[in-house]
DNA sequence: AGGAACGGGTAATATAATAACGTCTCGTAC
DNA sequence: GTACGAGACGTTATTATATTACCCGTTCCT
């Protein structure tokens, strides 16, 4: 077996928000976007950890470190613009939003989603999407986006107890 | 190609209904469930057409032909006798419940949705869920659950307007 | 008959997302 | 340097989706 992707291991976390941060500013300044404060300080929050996060949380913690009481269309029009610009995922089983593990290209993910850690996991296997789009052409349908939201146990949660 | 599947195909969609109520009352007496009248009409609310239905659509309909306003735990809860026992399925990325195509196997369905007429097509592709399950695999992730829902154009929506 | 389990009514509340409108700021043309 | 226009953000209100808690009546089992 491959090695258990980061996500569900322990590591120096603080470099996955670093290097996120340091791609999506580089990202933005090819591409002439603004990452403002608010979209960073956004984007930073969803890396806080490797589980999605729900845009009230997001909230939360704006409103409390204003001492201003952030209102919902703050997150949710930052949030836009990082997924617009591929730099956080929205897992519609969970209303949540995680950053992006490759923001440099486009693309959408497949996700793993430990039910006992919460962690999300990335995937992007042709193997599964190409699995998709033959079954959908073999009944005549063209696919156009693809949602893929797994749930089940990461490598570390299924040690013993 | 195969042929298009009946959802996105004109059809006489009362036989859709009538079997899939059939079907019901066949599971729950086999398997000592009680299919109410409120639960029934609910299924047959949901089978009403091959669209994804929210819950407050349901409610609607239900507020409208008894004169008293229905409330939500009736539908919510009737929603979940029937996904406890695979006759109908949430889609997530909608909010919305269909009808199951196979009750009478436990299974999780894999849906086409069609951007243009709306209607969900139920898959059960084994090729989709083995390349799911063994790219978790690859990473140590143990699959339980999986939500495929794929957006697109279905078979008669393509055709030139 | 007694009582547990279930189905369902009702009110209130929680959670998620959007609409509509105003103001400020920044980059650019002039 | 100033005026303009687009984009970013604040603010208030509203809509959409889902759950909690509590109660009552029926059913079913003994």
């Amino acid at each position: 077996m491959t090695q258990a992707p980061l996500a569900s291991r322990p590591h120096d976390h603080s470099h996955c928000v670093s290097h996120a941060l340091a791609e999506a500013e580089s990202i933005c300044t090819r591409q002439g976007l603004r990452l403002t404060t608010l979209r960073k300080r956004v984007l930073e929050l969803v890396w806080a950890s490797h589980k999605p996060l729900g845009a009230y949380d997001i909230l939360g913690v704006l409103s409390d470190e204003d001492g201003r009481r952030a209102a919902p269309p703050t997150v949710y029009r930052a949030l836009d613009f990082l997924l617009e610009n591929g730099l956080v995922h929205r897992i519609a089983s969970l209303n949540a939003f995680v950053g992006c593990s490759h923001p440099e290209h486009a693309h959408q993910g497949q996700f793993l989603i430990c039910r006992s850690c919460n962690a999300a996991i990335e995937l992007e296997q042709a193997t599964i999407s190409n699995a998709i789009i033959s079954s959908a052409a073999g009944v005549g349908f063209a696919v156009e986006s693809q949602t893929v939201e797994v749930v089940g146990l990461c490598a570390g949660c299924q040690e013993p107890a």
